[in-house]
DNA sequence: GTGAAAGCGCTAACAG
DNA sequence: CTGTTAGCGCTTTCAC
């Protein structure tokens, strides 16, 4: 692609204004060291040029890159689609411009985008999406998004345990407490779970959570059903079609996403298995469709949307000396796929 | 932010290769002027010490911008988030960058993204989503766009009447008249439409469709009733509620997307009316999830994530002496949304 | 074929 | 408070 037709620059701005290149600069930046009257037409002049600085040189010469890079699994997913709409809105109130790569949850590939995003130069890099439970897997990403950080670089991790940026946390261990109680409280005993990989700290996260449920009733968690496939609907299907086989006196299924639990429901479905009469199916993240499956899905809210949002305004605030948390909360959404167990 | 540490510079491998740096950048663009067995070690040794080039400095120098703006409705809707997905996808493989901007489908928010994006210094610019019929609502973003062509940019569009620039044109019309006429070969008689705002240039088309599959069959398009709401889930729901209080004789409903369809089905199920055995529903797009509604959504399906893969290809290839037109084709999917009409 | 030198548009020392 | 002077890292004439 040839050069784009050369467009207004600063000197233009500078001169009309009768200043020199630096006041410019200083007065559209908005730091001191000039006259406010001054600083003023500057703008004014600026704004009625239609200037707008090349983003290009200002990075070159040092400045701020005023870009985000965000890594996600895959956007076409509505988990990560509804995170990338938050900080997307986020972005656009600050004249952010959003660069999205897919990581495929495969930390070599990851790692690729990592590298690709800091050679772009991004000012901040964001990453959604579980990692792994064992560290190994990310050690080379890790390594190279300290380096981003200590050179200055801003980083947010959602839904990672990665010590040493600042991270929203969904509450997955409270979350999947939350909805294992409902359905203990509907009466349900043998309970099972569609698990997604065993080595997705999420998966691990909510598992927990699932078994804390369990010991609070004083049931014991260790005969609890576990069945772990692909964290996706495909791997749903698989789970409720090894449930209905090897437990087949199940009566709930918690799915540890709610993509799984669109699998389970339609694996059900096509077994003629009646949801919540016969099984209830439980799912976690509240992603917008989930009202409106058929039944409706129970499930764990967690504001997607807001957690982006919330990625980037600690992106956007200077990096405190320790990293900063924040919790997402939860929220227990009780749909139509949850109902009593049935009374054998 | 400030600035980043300082990373390999191209006089640190035109340096390690003993070559100027007019040879080691010619030689790493695969430019020619370079004794073929130099360029061969400059590239290995760039390679070797994982040199990647300041994008930055590239483009202001007057290079490509390796970056790729996509302007869509909104991320989190699944329309955009598979073409999004193919998108970014094929610019993976190219090791491009893809910016994502909202227009939230109000031309003077698109027109802010755009001149942005352009600001940047993007090389490409991919717009996805409906125009307006009218074409004085886009006519600012069509001028800004046209100087963009002119100066070397590229730009595609996908699903949106831009003569002047290279399209992926979703069968928009020939799949509302397929749809249309499954319903009609089910027996259906009175059939509702379900559009969106009656501006955008899809809903004309897709309306187009249906009263041509009408007339087709001899039937009176004229007094096709067509509620005209919101393009999204709510105008579904507003639609269904208006369908069935005004006409309530209606068998099918044929939504012009597939967020209507399911906003329809969400209202037809509080009024308790049988999908399909007394209504039917159709929907437009086939987004994944229409598959896992209950009933499974009938629909057109369309080509989602590779529209967006054609369309960073269109974009790619040098421009044309005359825009290139990339039709997508389109396939009826039958689900259980539909049936035949009841006797009454 | 190869290199020296001049920018691209901006920010940031450093002087006044 | 303001301006002058160097670069940022790369591509690209233009000489050799």
């Amino acid at each position: 692609m040839p050069r784009p037709r050369s467009r207004l620059r600063l000197a233009d701005v500078a001169e009309r204004a009768g200043v020199s290149l630096t006041t410019a600069s200083r007065a559209l930046a908005g730091r001191d060291g000039v006259r406010e009257e001054v600083a003023e037409r500057v703008r004014r002049i600026s704004q009625e040029l239609g200037y707008v600085a090349n983003p290009h040189a200002r990075t070159l010469a040092g400045g701020t890159a005023s870009t985000v890079g965000l890594i996600v699994h895959q956007i076409d997913d509505p988990y990560f689609s509804e995170i990338a709409g938050g900080v997307i809105q986020r972005a656009g109130e600050q004249n952010l411009i959003v660069q999205i790569c897919h990581s495929g949850r495969d930390p070599q590939n990851e790692l690729r985008q990592v590298r690709h995003l800091i050679a772009q130069r991004v000012g901040v890099v964001i990453i959604a999406g579980s990692g792994y439970v064992d560290p190994r897997m990310e050690a080379e990403s890790k390594a190279e998004l300290s380096a981003f950080q200590n050179s200055g670089g801003r980083l947010t991790v959602i839904g990672r345990h990665f010590l040493g940026a600042d991270a929203v946390r969904p509450d997955n261990k409270a979350g999947a407490e939350t909805v294992t109680g409902h359905l203990l409280s509907l009466g349900h005993r043998r309970i099972a779970v569609a698990a997604g990989d065993a080595r997705l700290s999420t998966v691990a996260d909510r598992l927990a959570g699932v078994a804390a449920a369990l010991e609070r009733a004083g049931l014991p968690a260790a005969g609890l059903p576990v069945v772990h496939t692909d964290f996706t609907r495909g791997g749903g299907r698989d789970a409720a079609e090894r449930i209905l086989r090897d437990h087949p006196d199940t009566t709930a299924i918690v799915a540890l996403n709610d993509a799984m639990a669109i699998g389970v429901l339609s694996a059900l479905r096509e077994h003629g298995v009646p949801v919540p009469h016969r099984m209830s199916v439980a799912g976690f993240n509240d992603i917008s469709i989930a009202a409106d499956l058929a039944p409706g899905l129970t499930t764990v809210r967690l504001p997607l949307a807001e957690m982006g949002r919330q990625a980037l305004c600690l992106a956007l605030m200077p990096r405190a000396s320790r990293p900063r948390r924040k919790s997402t909360g939860h929220a227990l959404v009780v749909r139509d796929s949850t109902g009593p167990a049935p009374s054998v």
